[in-house]
DNA sequence: TACTTTTCGAGAATAGTTATCAATTACGCA
DNA sequence: TGCGTAATTGATAACTATTCTCGAAAAGTA
């Protein structure tokens, strides 16, 4: 079976799991979201369930998406310039680490920063769902670029 | 002297220390910022300055803030439901807990979570410059409110 | 005080997101 | 298995937050 019919097949049983109605637009999504890597934005979403050969509008992705953060699925990261909105599946926790430069993001799988949830709880009596931790600053890359740049 | 004129001059002087012309509308902007503690939206910052007497354009206090940001003195702090932004001076090191049903912004003075920078760091080879925590759930008074409802 | 540069601001332009609603589809139930 | 109901989809319109424009005004400097 073709690797990408069995990731279909995964989050179709997501989709179960959580009592969410099966669409082809939501499999097509939460597959995509399952297995990239790439923190996709709106259009990049869009762009790739099209490319795939299934139907969709904007709106639908739009409301898919809200659909799978409101079941904790996945997250919304603010990936500031440029002003997109970018989604990450969320099974395992994780942070983002985001290049103010170019706006790279990525992940280190590390959940240290989970505990904090416990002090946030104490602290203010909240009752705690989730937490998200994002760490802003120059990739590699974009320092490198930067410091050819100012040796002129 | 009055405190509003306190903070005004405690605002001129920060201003003054990272070399951002000094105007009017920024005194106003950043002093709001560094004394409230209400996160407040665009909107609201937009109506505190006309409120005080003072004239201002939407315009203005959309790139006094990105002013601000880039000189790292606020953050930006991404209150979902609703999508307005919300601001917050940051000279002490804190994190938000978050009402996912109310939007109330509530501050944690702890700054434990930044420990996990210098992981960072090491692990992705960025050159870190700084990071955010956000903790989402429910407020004490939303738990009360949703768990009378729900007992009808 | 005069000069240069930056900032301000009103409104236009843009772009991301949400709303609308008829047609279609999913899925529980007999 | 097929029916009926409720939910979803999608094209487009509407909305709204944000950015752009550019002449006027103000800030900082000598």
């Amino acid at each position: 079976m073709a690797q990408e019919q069995k990731t279909l097949l995964a989050a179709t049983d997501k989709l179960k799991e959580y009592k969410i109605k099966n669409t082809p637009q939501r499999q097509v999504i939460l597959s995509y979201l399952m297995t990239s890597h790439d923190h996709p934005s709106i259009e990049m979403i869009f762009n790739y369930v099209r490319g795939n050969g299934f139907s969709v509008s904007l709106a639908t992705v739009y409301n898919t998406l809200q659909l799978l953060i409101d079941n904790n699925l996945i997250i919304e990261i603010a990936a500031d310039s440029g002003g997109h909105m970018r989604y990450d599946y969320f099974e395992t926790p994780h942070y983002h680490v985001i290049c103010v430069n170019c706006n790279k993001i990525v992940d280190v799988y590390n959940d240290k920063y989970k505990k904090n949830e416990e002090d946030a709880q104490l602290e203010t009596g909240f009752q705690v769902f989730n937490s998200q931790y994002e760490v802003y600053g120059l990739c590699p890359e974009c320092q490198k670029k930067l410091a050819d740049n100012k040796s002129y």
